[in-house]
DNA sequence: ACAAGTACTTACATATTTGTTCGTGTTACA
DNA sequence: TGTAACACGAACAAATATGTAAGTACTTGT
């Protein structure tokens, strides 16, 4: 009991920020994909650069691995480890609440809409 | 299958960076905090001005609310909603995936402090 | 009388993250 | 012949996150 929150910090690391939760979500779900189609994949559009970033943490941590086809033009897929594959464990209940917090958000704006609407006559 | 992630990018709003996922932690497990109290309960020593902002935060999600005394000295007390208390489903599991995740690195890293000791010789 | 604590806020400074644009050498396709 | 695709990397700019120092008006304890 005293010592509870020890772990929760280096998780948040790790899948923290815009892009690397959602990155490693695409691949546990996709298995392997080239560097263009994950980035054509992720909406808003990610920038070149930043997806080489965060895909180098990515594998810094033992979550993906790179394989180069070494062909001309080049080649190279991104898959998720075994290990990397773990985090799944955490990735699906964070999916699951936030479907439902979005419901919530939805419902709560429209009550706000609504007391607007009230209060402007 | 084809809408898969519509959900992660809301909860990884909601709890990144690197305080919000901390103190719904703490407060989930505490019940009841001060702001002081939880400020000092908080490793790295949070300052005050970030804590305040990411409070707010929280509170504008409808995770935990303030209540204030109203009393002089001022005391006001810091809880979890119940609501806010649905992220235990997710906090839970990837503070289990970082303590495994922990345990890994300190093991990787011995074993490449002695391939290093060893290329030295 | 004086320091310390309460829950913050404001002004300012720095660090980290994210983005934009341009470029590489080669090949397949129109 | 020209264009697009491939998987990035470099230089630079903007946005966001985080931190530091000081101050508020009041009370409690020494």
């Amino acid at each position: 009991m005293k010592e509870d929150g020890i772990g929760l910090d280096v998780t948040l690391e790790v899948v923290c920020g815009k892009w690397k939760g959602l990155i490693l979500w695409k691949l546990i779900h996709e298995n392997h994909l080239r560097f263009n189609e994950l980035r054509r994949s992720l909406d808003g559009n990610i920038s070149s650069r930043i997806l080489a970033r965060e895909l180098k943490k990515l594998i810094q941590d033992g979550l993906i691995e790179r394989i180069d086809y070494e062909t001309v033009p080049p080649r190279v897929e991104y898959r998720v480890t075994p290990y990397g594959r773990t985090t799944a464990s955490f990735l699906e209940k964070m999916n699951e609440w936030g479907i439902h917090h979005k419901r919530r958000a939805y419902q709560q704006e429209s009550l706000t809409d609504v007391s607007n609407q009230l209060k402007e006559q």
